[in-house]
DNA sequence: AGCGCCTATAAATAGTCGTC
DNA sequence: GACGACTATTTATAGGCGCT
């Protein structure tokens, strides 16, 4: 992106892949944080180690003593914003959905809706059973678990009527939602795994990835 | 980022922030896409759109019909290279890893490691049951799951002595990994998930986001 | 409002050098 | 051969404008 043009296409040498992908990564993950700022984007990075045995877990449980790339040296970023422990992850979540839901339960109007999705008791735990479970790992897949944000935006569907007042909720919404349901599903996300292999001999088909045009 | 100087914080104007977002998700997939390509990273970007009851899965069943993002325009992806069905996507992560597998089947130094961890009635068959997993959904937590990237990029421990070589492999790895420890957690990853609520109203906190400096 | 396009400017980064 | 620092450039994008 500099000096030169990239070429769209596999850089050849291993070494500059890597350095680039470092630097990439870097960009990526500021990126990622300006979105998440600017936007109010919840975004969570995690990178696994290869060296260790013991992988990083999502996010991670401790902060990351990555050579591959160091966190601290992330220009906007502080490392403790994107490397948080898991169950900082979680509560994070937990803290903005309960202050959401509240704000929803003291809206003006009281959506009937609302009631039956949010029984009252729910409101003073601190953590509903449903919020409660944290990421799900499966030890055989490896595999991270992202529960979806739920949104409490729900004006088209009760609390509010200005938006799709032309359609029946209860058509709009035949599933007719339950909680986890509608914590499920009721927000946009984007979601982006990057294997990050340039730390490895990989494949290379690409003779010259830079061009000056 | 550009005609002005952007203020690390909240986008107060929920328009301006909506459209900034857009531009930013847009740049995103961009560089992930790069990150990919150039370094040869798996990348999968999804987008859930709220205002459907279904939502799409991940990777996800269609072409996603988002007005939210016009993936036609993104610059360098093509959409059906960000958005695949979660089969395809699965099928590509089979494909490479049984490239990878061959690869390093086929390495001139053939590994005890590699024969304890690769059964050869393993290389025949199109999917071992294990990779076969495709990503699980959890009806509860309308989670993605993610299979790591195996990566047979061995080296340290079995294939290649050129580095590490000061460690016992069997000490290097004391966990015995087991072929399905072995997909999960040898390889980088870096995840990143994205909520993206600005199609929604919420709270604001910033005055004014861009500054002349 | 949302989208597409445009342009000026901020930000990202490829290439390079110097250190360890 | 990884890392830090330093530019020269490319790239991303905030702010407009016009259209719908």
């Amino acid at each position: 992106m500099s000096r030169n043009k990239v070429n769209y296409a596999l850089i050849e040498d291993a070494s500059q892949r890597k350095v680039s992908g470092n630097k990439r990564l870097k960009g990526l993950l500021k990126k990622s944080d300006e979105l998440k700022t600017l936007c109010d984007v919840e975004v969570a990075t995690v990178i696994y180690d290869p060296y260790r045995n013991e992988p990083y877990t999502f996010p991670n449980n401790d902060i990351v003593p990555n050579t591959f790339i160091k966190f601290k040296e992330l220009p906007t970023l502080e490392r403790s914003k994107n490397m948080v422990t898991r169950e900082e992850f979680t509560m994070q979540r937990i803290k903005k959905l309960e202050e959401q839901l509240q704000k929803v339960l003291d809206s003006p109007i009281p959506s009937p809706m609302m009631d039956s999705l949010v029984p009252s008791p729910m409101i003073d735990s601190p953590m509903p059973s449903l919020m409660m479970a944290p990421p799900m790992y499966s030890p055989v897949s490896s595999t991270m678990t992202h529960q979806m944000e739920p949104t409490m935006d729900i004006p088209s569907i009760g609390v509010s009527t200005s938006m799709n007042n032309n359609q029946n909720p209860s058509v709009d919404l035949p599933d007719s939602p339950t909680i986890s349901g509608f914590l499920n599903w009721k927000d946009d996300v984007v979601m982006t795994l990057f294997d990050v292999p340039f730390l490895k001999n990989i494949n290379v088909q690409d003779p010259n990835h830079t061009k000056k045009f």
